[in-house]
DNA sequence: GAAAACAATAGACCATTGTCCATGGTTTGG
DNA sequence: CCAAACCATGGACAATGGTCTATTGTTTTC
């Protein structure tokens, strides 16, 4: 599909798709078209789009997501692949860790007003 | 004490503790010296700056934490200020969630390669 | 077949969150 | 007393994550 259909169904703009795509977070395929070189993106986009955008919203970084998306589609090394994945969910537990303390603070000046 | 103690002692930067005042998130006494205007920090700063420090590391923004300051101390209507820390206890516990299903996800992926 | 809608690219622009620097004044240790 | 260390202010700089605009070319639709 082209990337305003991208666009409408995964609810992300165009400029934002084509932003990841400039930083790998997506790839599309070339255009199969003579005349014109839009690109053609899979309906898989949706899904990583989906991805993405719950990603950024847990408050990973394009570097982490970068990272990620490197380790399990570029290496052939599924040790190095797993390692990765492995500290990104160690840094995101942390993070859990960290808002679940601030949300216990908060809790306990609102009990106190 | 000045704020290159409070600085060292917070291990938060000079820098950004000048930021921090100067987008209200502390507040320091003005300095009683008349030869300078040196400012004061309290010791209460301390603890301010730790709970700032881990609220960011939360993923709460500036303006985040000016809301909750400005409805905690600023206005005397309680039921303002708790709607307010109740409002943030909202989104923290919405990204808590997204969190979670991030980590989910990937653990699930781990388990595929 | 012409206007409207869509696409690509490059680069400017924006807010956020600091960090660094230059300048000039103040305090303090030896 | 004087150099080193500290402080304040203002403004520049930087990285991140987009967003917007201009230009130009392509499709679609009436």
């Amino acid at each position: 599909m082209k990337i305003g259909e991208l666009a409408e169904r995964s609810g992300v703009t165009r400029d934002t798709i084509r932003f990841y795509e400039r930083n790998g977070l997506i790839r599309s395929r070339p255009g199969q078209s003579a005349t014109n070189n839009y690109r053609d993106y899979p309906e898989d986009n949706l899904f990583q789009l989906e991805f993405l955008t719950r990603a950024r919203d847990a408050g990973m970084s394009i570097a982490d997501l970068q990272d990620l998306i490197n380790a399990t589609e570029g290496s052939c090394n599924m040790d190095a692949a797993k390692k990765v994945i492995g500290a990104k969910i160690s840094e995101l537990k942390e993070r859990q860790e960290q808002i679940r303390s601030i949300v216990q603070f908060l809790e306990e000046s609102l009990h106190k007003l």
